[in-house]
DNA sequence: GACGTTAGTGACACCCAGTGCCACCGGCAA
DNA sequence: TTGCCGGTGGCACTGGGTGTCACTAACGTC
């Protein structure tokens, strides 16, 4: 049943993120048991939580990954442009999905944005996001970390991808960097568009 | 046993209450068993659920009513101040405890801002004040409330509350509502602080 | 005063997520 | 062959949350 390749745990892993996905599309996140995942995985229960901490991990993905890389594009950023461009075009990159990959991002944002579990426990998840921009905007300002200023443009700026998520999920016809950028826009002038009204 | 004054059940669960904050604030939110706090309020764990859907429910208090005060500052608002002032005043009148109640509110938001479970619970419930203040703004903007910038402004100025709590909950020293105006300084005039940096 | 009604309650059984523990098995090196 | 080691399954257990039923105390009615 084990073969050793070295990639064998990521194949498995695969697998069980694939069934997970496609079951909780289905019937729903909390319909789902973690027995069903595991009997659709061809795994045991037991193993489905030594690849995933939690049911709502394997939703997820390397998120992990996903906030590293974030973390490289803030360190490569270039220091002449502006603080919240340069967390804008990182957060577009970040996200930036070849069209074969659309289906399944659609897939796991529905999930997320749309499961209350899931809408639970993606907050710890941001936190992290938070930690890595705040850093970051820390650096450029001279700031501590832990600041008003660079905690406060680390949490905005996430609602503010977050919130360009769900108009592009509901949309559907608008790109998802353009929206991103929609949002960013917005919030990098102080909201102009209320001034008027 | 059972008074049956009309306000029996409020006193019962202020009494829960007061047992699960007092128990979560001494041991931890996640090392206390529902079990214990019914041990600790003299009712049973069935009855526990029944004054509170959820552990974390607990430490949430009545805060149903504290969004429909948000909802009626909102709705009469003045409609010659921008739109992020009336929020912001909104937000900083809702929070305008008394002295006498601050240990109390430190607290609740030590344990919401600080445990994980309860981090992850408060998505949920923040769904709720952004529906409303979404509201607001699509009413100040003549947009509907799932487009862009109402959603935007909704989840960006929460976010911007949200931060603020921490900030002022970590440092002590300022006032809780000099912080909140601080932050929607910041938000509402695109981070000034940052463009000079 | 006996009556049914109703709200609140406790006890019990149950489901499910998550964890700790142990036994097993396949590959691999000495 | 022996011993180690990583992945696995089985199993028991904890703890949050739910459904159900029986009990009891207050209340109104006849």
């Amino acid at each position: 049943m084990t073969t050793l390749l070295p990639d064998a745990r990521a194949d498995t892993r695969a697998r069980i993120e694939q069934a997970a996905l496609e079951l909780f599309a289905r019937t729903g996140f909390e319909q789902v048991t973690t027995d069903e995942i595991a009997d659709a995985a061809g795994i045991s229960r037991r193993t489905f939580f030594r690849y995933f901490a939690t049911k709502a991990d394997a939703v997820w993905g390397d998120f992990a990954s996903h906030v590293e890389r974030l973390e490289q594009l803030l360190g490569a950023a270039r220091p002449d442009q502006p603080v919240l461009a340069s967390i804008c075009a990182a957060y577009v990159e970040v996200n930036d999905y070849s069209a074969a990959d659309l289906p399944m991002l659609r897939q796991r944002m529905a999930l997320i944005l749309g499961e209350p579990a899931l809408q639970a426990h993606s907050q710890v998840r941001y936190a992290d996001v938070d930690r890595v921009v705040a850093e970051y905007v820390a650096r450029r300002s001279g700031e501590r970390p832990d600041a008003l200023l660079p905690r406060l443009v680390a949490t905005t700026t996430r609602a503010a991808a977050t919130t360009a998520f769900e108009v592009w999920l509901a949309g559907g016809t608008t790109s998802l960097g353009d929206d991103l950028h929609a949002a960013f826009d917005q919030l990098a002038a102080g909201f102009p568009t209320l001034r008027t009204a």
